[in-house]
DNA sequence: CACCGTTAAGTTTTT
DNA sequence: CTTAACGGTG
């Protein structure tokens, strides 16, 4: 790398001002990687700064393997010592090191959503109290709001915010942190809160990290939540080379503790910012740009951009009305056809969107009856499915026998007799002697002698006895180093999990089977390119990142030259782009939702940066359709056009009407032009 | 202790 | 229409 000219002046200044806080307001395809990896360069290979003091931070591992491959391809020094990561694993990765500071045992375990759920229930079970008296939804929502807020346990000193700690909930929140460190475990807002608290009790260490890391960069910074941004301050309180790089219009995590003042209020904290904005688009039409820019200005939770662009005008964008959802989804499935057949385009090139998860299924109905090759993104969550947790559980536990949640998970997985009458018993011994679970059942099986009084079937004794063997025997092969891929298959074979579950001849069986086979490959995975691959490494690496590799999907729809379409929801585009974006079901209280409408407030506006988020995804044209009655829990609903929709002046836009019928929407009086029409006679076609 | 039927409720999900 | 969670029975 020996020049910047590819770089527009704002980009090259955001290369150039390293020193002092930075905020960088990069606006939908304003070529904000390209101007960090090029940040990153030049601090290396102009300013002499080692890779070693360099720390960029991102919130996915997308994103953080994006960085680092376009980082390393750009600079030939070695980029081995460059800290390119997710807050999470970074986290995670100091806590390891400091542990012992906070006396935690180095090979925690780290819990995630659905599992800190599981211990507010049983936490909440343990005192009586039924979960209609307390939904533990509630008590997690309670827990995680004030992890998101950078509290800890006796968090002291100046808070910026304020904590009742007389109000209902917060014993539950004490409960729950003690119920994590007697099993040695953190959950994902733990990691977080964990070096925060690490830092602001132990200056020394945080001196340390303070020395290491002399240039800091914070890529999605509009997503960031308070204790994230705390964390920040921590590290950069001495130098102050902060980078912050977002986009306010792009914030759309606030539901999981993005708090939207971080960016906007940034000067308030560091007065001396200096404030880049990159508001070039390099990704979409004339049109596109235009027409998203008018919809977002309604925001008042803004810093303001101007966003433009040098590209074509290019179409004008389509409104779609359709009679339903199923005339939309075959709407797609017509214009993706015509649009492959006529004008050459790769499926690949083209993606679908929309608002919730429920919308892709009568879409991907259309699409699989006309041949279209798809892949839904970010849909069924591998790492979720019952028999991938299991097998994690059992090695969890030899990983650290502490973790209770795990082993109450696969005691009697697959079944060994060993119910719940069983583990009452155990709990409440392993409660009395205040240890964990696993020492109790250790103990039991070698000195039974000394649990008299605790009566166990002769089947049960044997149970316990065979599970903990093996247990024990993997925990050894562990210490001896053995490779996770022998580890796993000796507890799959010895737990009489595989066989158990062959007995089944259901198809859901023999899925599950397929899925540890696959869950094999992805540790074989792990293991390549590592000298001395590890369990506990194994589980780290799949805790904090759970992508998994595109399977080939050999059912022969495929075409490789032409790719697949993309499905996903509006959250999971943000990032991506693509040439041909069909955005679905834009009506009112689907997108803007239901929730978002009945909370008031600038909910509506986290909405419409959604949809700016959709619509500044297409490069060349933008379908945006939308459904005069859905489906919606079994029954038909009549919302009307979102009001996003009207927010894009008409000169934008072409709207076209699928299937004429008696029940048509007047948008010019915004009211539906026949409302006694029944919904029956609506809608038997076909 | 496992299975089945009833009931209630229903966004988005980087880690 | 789904799906998850609970309570009753065999």
């Amino acid at each position: 790398m020996s020049t910047y000219s590819d770089l527009n002046r704002d980009q090259k200044e955001a290369v150039l001002k390293t020193e002092g806080p930075v905020m960088i307001l990069a606006g939908a395809g304003s070529g904000k990687t390209r101007t960090l990896v090029t940040r990153i360069s030049y601090l290396i290979e102009k300013k002499r700064i080692s890779p070693f003091q360099v720390l960029a931070l991102t919130f996915s591992n997308k994103a953080a393997r994006e960085m680092r491959e376009r980082v390393s391809t750009e600079i030939s020094v070695d980029v081995g010592a460059l800290k390119i990561t997710t807050f999470h694993a970074f986290c995670a990765n100091i806590l390891r090191s400091e542990a012992t500071h906070l006396g935690l045992g180095r090979n925690f375990t780290i819990y995630d959503d659905s599992e800190s759920k599981s211990i507010i229930k049983t936490l909440l079970k343990k005192r009586g109290i039924s979960t209609k008296t307390i939904s533990p939804y509630e008590v997690r929502a309670f827990i995680e709001y004030l992890k998101n807020l950078g509290h800890y346990r006796g968090r002291s000193g100046k808070l910026d915010y304020e904590v009742d700690e007389k109000d209902y909930f917060y014993p539950f929140f004490e409960e729950y942190e003690d119920e994590l460190s007697r099993a040695n475990a953190l959950d994902f807002g733990g990691l977080i809160t964990g070096v925060i608290q690490l830092f602001e009790t132990f200056p020394e260490v945080l001196r340390m990290y303070q020395q290491r890391f002399k240039y800091v960069l914070i890529d999605e910074y509009q997503d960031t939540n308070r204790a994230q941004f705390t964390l920040m301050s921590l590290l950069c309180g001495q130098h102050r080379n902060i980078c912050v790089v977002g986009d306010e219009d792009q914030s759309i995590y606030s539901w999981r503790g993005a708090d939207i003042r971080n960016i906007l209020e940034f000067e308030k904290v560091y007065p001396d910012v200096q404030i880049l904005k990159l508001e070039q688009n390099y990704r979409s039409s004339k049109n596109i740009i235009e027409a998203a820019s008018f919809v977002i200005a309604r925001n008042t939770q803004r810093k303001g951009k101007k966003m433009w662009t040098n590209n074509e005008h290019g179409e004008v964008l389509e409104i779609i009305e359709c009679p339903d959802d199923r005339k939309e989804a075959e709407f797609m499935s017509e214009t993706i056809c015509s649009l492959k057949k006529q004008k050459k385009i790769k499926y690949k090139e083209m993606a679908v969107f929309y608002r919730t998860n429920s919308q892709s299924r009568v879409i991907e109905d259309y699409l699989r009856s006309y041949k279209i090759p798809y892949r839904i993104v970010g849909g069924i969550k591998f790492y979720e499915r019952k028999e991938i947790k299991d097998l994690l559980s059992y090695l969890r536990l030899v990983i650290n026998s502490k973790d209770s949640l795990a082993l109450s998970r696969i005691i009697n997985v697959p079944a060994r007799g060993i119910g719940a009458v069983t583990m009452r018993k155990l709990e409440q011994e392993a409660e009395n002697k205040g240890c964990s679970l696993w020492e109790i059942v250790d103990d039991i099986v070698d000195n039974l002698g000394n649990y008299s009084h605790i009566k166990l079937s002769a089947k049960v004794k044997s149970s316990l006895r065979e599970f903990c063997l093996l247990i024990n025997d993997v925990k050894v092969m562990n210490q001896e180093k053995v490779i996770p891929s022998t580890i796993f298959e000796k507890i799959l074979c010895e737990s009489n999990y595989l066989t158990s579950l062959k007995a089944n001849k259901d198809p859901e069986s023999l899925i599950r089977v397929e899925n540890l086979e696959e869950m094999k490959n992805g540790i074989k995975q792990f293991e390549e390119g590592l000298s001395h691959p590890t369990l506990a490494g194994y589980l780290e690496s799949i805790t904090l990142d759970t992508t998994v590799e595109d399977e080939d999907s050999g059912e022969g729809l495929r075409d490789l030259t032409s790719g697949e379409v993309s499905l996903m929801t509006v959250h999971g585009a943000k990032g991506l782009e693509y040439p041909y974006v069909f955005l679905g079901g834009a009506e009112e209280d689907l997108f803007p939702s239901f929730q978002s409408l009945s909370t008031g407030g600038t909910a509506i506006e986290e909405e419409r940066r959604l949809f700016y988020v959709a619509m500044t995804r297409a490069m060349e044209r933008l379908y945006i359709t939308f459904a005069r009655g859905r489906m919606i829990h079994g029954q038909i609903r009549f919302n009307g056009p979102s009001r996003f929709i009207h927010e894009i002046p008409e000169d934008y836009y072409k709207w076209q009407i699928i299937q004429k019928d008696q029940r048509q929407y007047d948008k010019k009086q915004e009211v539906w032009d026949d409302f006694e029409f029944s919904q029956e006679n609506h809608y038997d076609y076909d």
